[in-house]
Parts: structure tokens; sequence; C-alpha cells
DNA sequence: CATGAATGAGCTTTCATTCAT
DNA sequence: CATGAATGAAAGCTCATTCAT
């Protein structure tokens, strides 16, 4: 239980992230959180201000996590339109894979927790960037915005997973043929001005 | 205090969809409902069996106010392809419209409302068995599957709908013109197993 | 369900003692007992001024059936000491077999139903007397007062009952010989001015 | 305010007692045991659990308390028949003069309170044990179980308590006499193979 | 750096009861 | 004779947070 410096701090969002993943949001206390990791309530206060402060660092690290498995992809060698839909399947993989992440970082309303913080909201911005790069550069000539048409497919993609993870789905739908169909939707949005 | 029967009902309902909005689900209390409405907590438990079933009322009636407003566009005259265009922006403009509704109707997360009851959720199905309906018709023969054609326009709506409702789109974005990208994208959906 | 007058009295009566046979006295509410008997909690104070009125009506009735078992066998012909011994396994037959009964009439803590009201006391008064009478008959030539032995041997039964309904009676002990060295000690009072 | 570590432990077991035995067991609030000892209801849940886990340890306490009172008696020099009459004398004495104990210990019903955990049932069932154990003594040679014996005395004075502090022995009786005949009928369960 | 003690506000739900009709 | 509508009080419990140490 002897623990560095900052220690505590990352257990307690390891922490909380694991009640989040296991339990939901609506679960999360920070009582809960302080009994997983060892140490009193009160000393959650020392590493952040308030449950609101936890989130948003929660989230901020959420953002982080899909930038980074989305880099990887964007980063790739190859046709432009392949890593495009490349880019949307990892998409949804990190958010079927990380559906309590997902709900904190683009579910949960903003009144509920407190506005996410405007000097953070840049992190969540580069990855609708990585989108918009990829689409801009399959895209050749255009006059279109890439970052409206990259938050179009967002939308449809964040439909596709949201709607998923709250089981809204009908129930006879094939969960993989689903999303292989959004990734094909989302794809036609290359087409978008050549008619 | 002077009120006809069925009055405290409507107003609970509509108290709950106000604080609903106004404060996000989380927020909404069986006191705060009394209050508003201006009665006590007891008697909301005179029109409603539980906090759940009163949610469950107000997803009935929202389902209720959809299926109306998207049937009167899916029984228009015309071209089919020109109704589902609608169809995307009537669906749009109900989520814009009534967020509260929204909100329980399609982001509220499952796990802290009791599960829709199976023989109201007949009523939730319609709505997207319009969107299959005039997808049949406008896609002539096809051996894709209207309701799953259907789930991904849903999808594409939803995420759209959400993204607006939680304030998450890029502030540099104009709504009205990220709405017509959106629905133009959806129109693409018919092109499905064109290629 | 139409009713004679003076039926739904009876029902009240009926519905509330089969809830408390079946819950329990903790669990006897107004409101299950008028939809047990199918008519509106509001429809009992016609019948009854409060709770405790029909609380008091049930330990009355309760006290008359005791009274009417056990004058059945205080009144049959043959030895005293064998009636006196038919009286005690009378009354714990009428304990174990109406628990719940036996419960609001000897149990329950008179300041959680308020005080049995004095001119119904003598009904429950009775009862000792049965006890008294068979003891003073069995007894022949003796100083000592009848009603205070039979008050010991009412101690006795009731520890009897009491503890074994309320199952705290070591489990290693069988039910049936403990009642039986019950009577058994129970008639030892007979010999109490002997040495 | 100014508290010593343990003290509010100690004043809300205090209060419930008091409270216990004030309005009986129905009418024991965590609200009102605060407001008695003057903290808030959540203090409470520092040191106690729950409400059951409350009166868990107000029944263990008791059974200590009775243990401690009886073992002194039980260990005395002397004549095995003296010892036990002063023993059951005891018990009457315990239970008469801590009628909220006893309230708790033996009267209140098990559905009320969640069952004493096993762990702490040995506690319990010590105090029959040191009846059972002077009544063996007493006894001599005998083929009857002493712990039945035991537990046909304990129902005696349980009920002859039990009786007196519900207030439903006759008013007529007098209170001191009553209990030396229930000590002289308990001693009479020594006669009990005799014959 | 961390804690133990405590708080105040809040939660959903159930209760016995009343009153106008 | 009976009801439907409503109430006020209370229940057990959990929460995020604070503060002195």
């Amino acid at each position: 239980m002897a623990r560095n410096h900052g220690d505590l701090r990352r257990g307690i969002l390891d922490e909380a992230r694991g009640i989040l993943l296991a339990e939901g949001y609506a679960q999360v206390s920070m009582r809960k959180i302080a009994s997983a990791v060892g140490c009193t309530p009160t000393s959650i206060y020392l590493y952040f201000e308030s449950k609101d402060a936890l989130f948003h660092a929660l989230i901020e690290e959420g953002m982080e996590r899909l930038f980074e498995q989305l880099a990887v992809v964007a980063g790739e060698e190859g046709n432009p339109q392949h890593r495009f839909r490349r880019l949307c399947r990892s998409f949804l993989e990190f958010g079927l894979e990380n559906p309590e992440y997902y709900e904190i970082m683009f579910v949960v309303h903003p009144d509920q927790v407190a506005r996410f913080p405007s000097e953070k909201y840049r992190k969540a911005r580069r990855n609708l960037q990585l989108f918009a790069g990829v689409l801009a550069e399959a895209h050749g000539d255009d006059d279109s915005d890439p970052m409206a048409l990259a938050s179009v497919v967002w939308a449809q993609l964040h439909g596709a997973v949201s709607l998923t993870l709250s089981r809204r789905l009908d129930a006879s739908l094939d969960t993989a043929s689903f999303l292989d169909a959004v990734v094909a939707q989302s794809v036609r949005v290359l087409q978008s001005t050549r008619s």
C-alpha cells in the first residue's frame, strides 16, 4: 500500500474507470472509488477538486486514448479511402469496447457532469480533425468543408455506437452486419459533391 | 387547487418534462416534480405507480407524438425519395424541438430507467417501420432488408440530434447546414446496393 | 360484490386477520386490507374509528375464540387435574395455530397498539378465570389464591408459546417434547401448598 | 459537540434504548435517535452499518449484561437448589430492571429485526447454558436433558417478565408475590423425573 | 499527505388519515 | 354508504463535501 507520489492519483483514475466500466456512470461514487483504491473519500479531494473534475480527467484520458487509437490508423500508408474506412471501424470498436468510457465522453448530459472545460475541448476536437484530415486527402478537389463532412460521419458513427450500447436497436438485427452497413454508409460521404 | 380530473396527471407529466429539459434526467426527483406542479410527492403516486412508470408514460407519449408527426409525412403523395428526405427532416425537427422527450426516448441509459415494458415497445418500433416502409418503396426491387437500412438511417439521424442537443458539435459549425448535410448523407443510403 | 349491511365490517375483520396471519403484524396496512376486501381505505373508517380500533376488535375476537376453545375443555366431565392438563394443552395449541392472532393478543407492545380499552379487558380476564376455576376444583382445600396460581400457569404457557413463535428456542430442541415438558411442569403447580 | 472518540457510539446505543423503552420498538427511528443524541442521522451510519446492526449491537450488549449478572449467581458457593432459585430471581430482576434490553433481546419479533447473526448467537445461548449447568448439578443422576429443562424454566420466567412488562397481568395481582410464586413454581422443575 | 468525524441535502416510497362530494 | 383526491409526516439510507487535526 506504500505508494509513491502520484500513484494515488493514478489509482483513483483507474478505479473510477473500473467502476464506471463495471457498474455504469450512475453507480460511481466517491465512497466507492475511495474504498476500491484503499483510501478515504477525503483523500480524493487532494487530487481532484470535485467529482466533476475527476470525471473531466477521465474524459480527457478517454479522448487521448481514442486519439492514439485513431492516429495509428490515420497514419498508416495506402489508399486514403481505405484508411477512412478503417478509421470508421476503429471509432466503432472503441465505442463498443469501452462502453462506459464512451458514455461519459459522448453521451452523458453536460448538465449532469459539469461542462467540459473549453481548454480541454481541443483534445476532443483533435479526434474529429483526424477524420477531417483523411477525408480531405480522400476527397481531392472539393469545395466542401472537411470538418463539416467529418461531423456528419461522426454523427453517423456516434448514433450507431450509442444505439447499440443502449440496446435500442431492434433485437432481430444482427449487430455485426449493422455495423458493416454503417461503415459502408459512412464511406458514401465521399460522394458528397460529385452529383 | 381547483383542478379538473386528469389535470394533475397532465401537470405532473409536463413538469417532469420541464425539469428533465432544464436539469437533466438525473436531477428529476419526485419532490421536484411535486413542488413544481404544486402538490405533494405523495399525490404523484395516485397517478403513477412509480418514478419509472411516470417516465414510461413520458416515453410512450413521446413515441406517439413522433409517430403522428412522421406519419403525416410518410402518408404524403409523391416521389418516395422526396418523402424519405422529408421524413429525415421531420425526425431531426422533432428531436431538436422536443429535447426533453428526445432525451428520455432515445438517450437516457436503460440502466437508469427500468426497461420500457415490451407491450409498449411496439409503439417505439412503429417509428422505425415508417422509415423502413418509405425506404422499401423508394428502393425498388432489392435484396437488402429495409429495417436494416432504416436502422442505419436512424443511427445517422439520432447521432446528429444527440450531438446537437448535447452541444458537442464544433462551435464553428453552422447548425443548419450541418443538418442539411446530414439529410443529404441519409438519402445516400438509397444507393446502397446499386454499386 | 353486493354486500348486505354489516358484511363489509365482517369482511374487513376477516381480511385484516388474513393479512395478519399471512404477513405479520407489521405488514398490515389500511391500504392492504381495503384492497383485499375490495373497498377503499376510506370505507374502513366507516366501520372502525382508526387502525387501533380495528385491531382492538380483532383482539376482542381473538379473546372470544380462545374463550370458546378453552370453555369446551373446561366444561368437560371428569377429573379436574385431567381437565387442567387439557386446558394447558388447548392454550398452547391456540397460540401455535394462530400465531399472529396470538401476537396481537399477547405480545405486541401496548404502546404500539393503543391500550386495549378496559371495558373489553374483561373478556381477556375470562380466559384466566377459566384456568382459575379448574385449578380451584383440582386443588381442593387450600388457602392459595386461584387467580394467582392461574397467572403463574399462564406465564408458563405464554412463555412457551411466545418463545416458540419467535423461534428463540434452541434449534436442537424437539418442539413436541418441549411442549410436553411445559404441560408437565404446569401441572406441578397443583402441588403448590402441599410441601 | 466536543466528544471523545467512542462517546457518540455509546450515546447512540443509549438513546436508542431510551426511545425503545419510552415508545416501543416500532417507534425507534434513525432520525429520532439522532436528534436525541444530538447528531445527524447520517452520523449514526459511521458507527453502525444499518438500523439492524444497531439493534444487534444492543442485543449483544444485553446478552452480555445478563450473562455477567447470572454468572455471578451461578458461580456462588452452596446448595445448587438454592443457587438455582437465585438464578431464577436474577433473571426476573434483569428483565424488570432493563425492560428496553429485554424487549429487543426476547420480545421483538424476528421479522422486524433481521435475524441475530449466528456468530453472536452463541452469546445468547450461554445464558441458557448457565441455567442448564446449575440444573444438572442440582438434579443429580437423571436421564432428562438439562437444556430441555432449562428451556422450560426459561419459558416460565420469560412469560412472567413479558406479561409483567406489557402490563397484561391482572391489576389486582401483587407483583412481588406473583414473582415469588413464579420462582417457587420454577424450582419445582427439579422434581421432574422423581415421581 | 492523509484521515476520521461529521454534515446537510437529498432520495423514493409508504403510512394513517381527512374531507368534500 | 361509499368514494376519489389529497395530505403531512415519516421512514431508511446515500451522496458529495468540509474541516480540524
